[in-house]
DNA sequence: TCTGGCACTCGTCACTACTGAGTGCCAACT
DNA sequence: AGTTGGCACTCAGTAGTGACGAGTGCCAGA
C-alpha cells in the first residue's frame, strides 16, 4: 500500500519531469495529480525512492529528478501505453502509402519518425546482404580460453579470442561446436544471430552438465562478430535537428550524439538486435555501450514483412523523454512499414 | 594611401575577429598589427568603414564586426591565400590514397574536409547518372512568354513558363532554339548545363540584334529545370559535430543548418554548381538563396578527373570563419580527389 | 591629414541582499 | 504504524548597486 503509493509517487515525478523539463518538489506534485496525501507524505516517500535510488536532486533544496534507474522501472513497470489516435494512424499510412520503391520507405519513416516523435529517428534499411555463415571452428586454447573462427559465405573470417568463466571438457566443447554449427551452418546473418540465441540454451544451475555461463559466452562472442558484419548495413537518419531542442547541456549531450549519427558502425550497435512482434526495446542513459552517450536513451524495435527481423529502426533522444509516446510511435510505425512491405 | 590604410585597417578587423570572436577595437588593432598611426585614427578609418557598410558595432562603445559585405571585400581582395603545408599535403594525400573505391574516395573526402577545416564537410557523388537531354522546346504563348519543355533521355519531361524582360519575333525565337537544340541535345546534363551557358552567348547593347536578356532569361530557366534533374544524386555530409562550436546562436543558426543538411536538395542548390580548376566559390550569409541561413557561409568548389567538373565540394559554416584557410583546404581536398578520380 | 586629449557610453564583473521553493525532521494526531 | 502540520534551514536564482574599463566621437592643435 505505501509500496504502491511510492510507486504512483514515482511515475507522477517522471511525468511531470517529462513534461517540465524540472525538477518536481513534493507540493507541485500533489496539486497537479490527485494522490490523497499531504507533500509531507509525499516527502517521505521520496527520501525512500531516493534511498533506493530511483530519483535525487540536482542540489539541496531543489526538486527531485528521476535517475536511469527511475526511468527503467517507469518503463518497465509504471507507463501504460499511449495508444496512437485515430488520426496519428491515418497520418502514418497515408505518409507512408505514397511509398514508390524500398529507398523511399525507408526515406519517410525517418521522416515520419522523427515528426512523431520529435526525436532523432533511425532506420536501418531491410537486410539484402544474402551473406551467409559458411563455417564456424571453437579451438580451445586453455581449458579457459578458446578462440572462435567464424568464415562466411563472403569468404571473410573474423576471429574472436573468448576468455571462459569456467574450464570446460573437451567434450562439452564438442557439444557445444556441433550445437553451433547446426544452428547457424548455412543462415544468413541476421537468422543465425537469432538461431543461435535461441537454439543453444543456457544449461543452468549446478550438476553434472552445468555450464557456469561457458555457452552465454560464446554464444554471445559469436553473435557479437556478426552483428559487426552488419556493418556494411545502409542506415537512414533524419530530424537531427531536433536536437536543437537540448538547448542546454550542449557539448556533453549533442556532441557526441552528433558524431554518433555520422558513425553508422556506432548507430547500428546501439540499435541493436531486432526483436520483432511489438516488443520495444528501450535502453536508458548508461545501459548502453557508451559512455558519452549516457544522457541518451534508444528506443527501438524490429521489423519486416512477415515478422521476420529483417531490420531495426527507431529513436535517439535524451533520457528525459515521454517514454510511452515514444514507444507506441516507434511500435506504430514499425508495423505500418511491415505490413508495406508484406505487400510489396 | 588612405584608401589603402583603410583596406589593412578592416583586413586587420577581419582576422581579428575570426581569431577571437569578439568586436575589435581601435587600441587592440594597432597594438597586434603593426599599423603605424595612433588609435585616434584607426578610430576615424573605422568610422569611414562603417558608413560604407563594411563593419558595426554590435552596441555603442563596443568594437566593430565585419558585415557580409565586409567579409565579401576581405575575401575579394584582402586576403592572401594561406598555402597548405607541407604536412598537411602528406596527411591529404595519405589520407585519401587508402581508399578503396568510389563511396570511400568520398566518404573519406568529408571526413578529410571535416576535420582540416572544421566545419560541416559535404561532397557530392561525382555524376555517374548517364542521364542526357533527349530534346528541348521552346514554344511562344505572346510575344514575350514562352514556355520551356524539357525532355530527358529518361523520358522524363520538365515544363517551365519563361517570362521574357522583353518581346521576341519568331524568328529570334527560332534561332535561339535551334542555339539551344545544338548545345544541348545529347548531352548528359552536367555538360548540358555548361555547354548551354557557354555556347549561347548573350548579344549584348542596342541594335537590331540586341537580346534584352531573353536569351539569359531562357538559358538559366533550362538550366536550372537541368539542375533539378541532379536532385536524385546522392551527397555525403560530415562533421556535423562541428556544429556544437557554435555554442550561441543556437536556434538562429545551428537549427536551420541541421535541417538543410537533411535536405539534399537544399544543399545541392547551396553548393551551386560546379566550377573547376582551382576556382573556390565563397558565398557569405544572406548572399545564399535561404533566408534561415543569413548566418552561415558556403565555401566550395568543383571536382573531376581532368579537369571535368563533375561534382561540387565544400564546406558549411558560419559567416565568421578563416576564409583563406577553408578556401585553401577546400581547393586541396578537390584538387587531391580530382587526381585520384584521374588514376582510378 | 594625423594625433592627443577628453568627456561620455555602456557592457561586464563582483558583491550584496532578498526571495521562495523545497527539504528534513520532529512532535502530535489518527 | 502511518500520516500530518509546523518549523528551521538550505541554497539557486534574481535583482540592485557601484566600480571598472574598453571603446567611441569629437575637437583643437601640430
Amino acid at each position: 500500500m505505501q509500496e504502491d503509493r511510492r510507486l504512483a509517487v514515482l511515475r507522477a515525478i517522471v511525468e511531470d519531469y517529462v513534461a517540465t523539463e524540472e525538477p518536481v518538489g513534493s507540493k507541485a506534485l500533489v496539486e497537479r495529480h490527485g494522490l490523497g496525501v499531504s507533500p509531507a507524505t509525499v516527502r517521505n516517500d521520496m527520501a525512500v525512492l531516493e534511498d533506493e535510488g530511483y530519483i535525487t536532486q540536482p542540489h539541496t533544496s531543489a526538486g527531485r529528478v528521476p535517475t536511469d534507474k527511475g526511468y527503467r522501472l517507469f518503463v518497465d513497470r509504471l507507463s501504460t501505453v499511449k495508444p496512437m489516435t485515430a488520426a496519428e494512424k491515418r497520418a502514418i499510412s497515408s505518409f507512408l502509402d505514397g511509398a514508390v520503391d524500398l529507398d523511399d520507405v525507408v526515406t519517410r519513416s525517418v521522416r515520419l519518425l522523427s515528426q512523431l516523435t520529435r526525436q532523432v529517428a533511425v532506420v536501418q534499411y531491410p537486410t539484402l546482404s544474402r551473406s551467409t555463415v559458411r563455417h564456424v571452428e571453437l579451438v580451445a586454447l586453455t581449458p579457459s580460453r578458446l578462440l572462435a573462427v567464424l568464415i562466411l559465405s563472403t569468404g571473410r573470417v573474423e576471429q574472436r579470442l573468448v576468455e571462459l568463466p569456467a574450464e570446460v571438457s573437451e567434450d562439452a566443447l564438442a557439444d557445444l561446436r556441433s550445437q553451433v554449427l547446426q544452428a547457424a551452418t548455412g543462415q544468413i546473418i541476421a537468422d543465425a544471430v537469432r538461431r543461435l540465441r535461441e537454439a543453444v540454451p543456457e544449461v543452468p544451475g549446478p550438476g553434472p552438465d552445468r555450464d557456469d555461463g561457458v555457452t552465454r559466452a560464446v554464444v554471445e562472442t559469436l553473435a557479437d562478430a556478426m552483428e559487426d558484419h552488419r556493418s556494411d548495413q545502409r542506415i537512414a537518419v533524419g530530424g537531427a535537428a531536433n536536437l536543437a531542442r537540448y538547448g542546454d547541456s550542449f557539448d556533453s549531450a549533442v556532441r557526441p550524439l552528433l558524431e554518433a549519427l555520422e558513425e553508422h558502425v556506432v548507430l547500428l550497435k546501439l540499435l541493436g538486435e531486432a526483436t520483432v512482434g511489438g516488443t520495444v526495446t528501450v535502453r536508458i542513459g548508461a545501459e548502453g555501450p557508451y559512455e558519452e552517450l549516457a544522457s541518451t536513451s534508444v528506443v527501438a524495435t524490429g521489423y519486416g514483412p512477415r515478422d521476420e527481423a529483417l531490420a531495426t529502426l527507431g529513436i535517439v533522444g535524451p533520457t528525459r523523454m515521454d517514454y510511452p509516446g515514444t514507444m507506441s510511435a516507434v511500435r506504430a510505425v514499425a508495423r505500418y512499414v511491415s505490413r508495406i512491405l508484406d505487400e510489396g
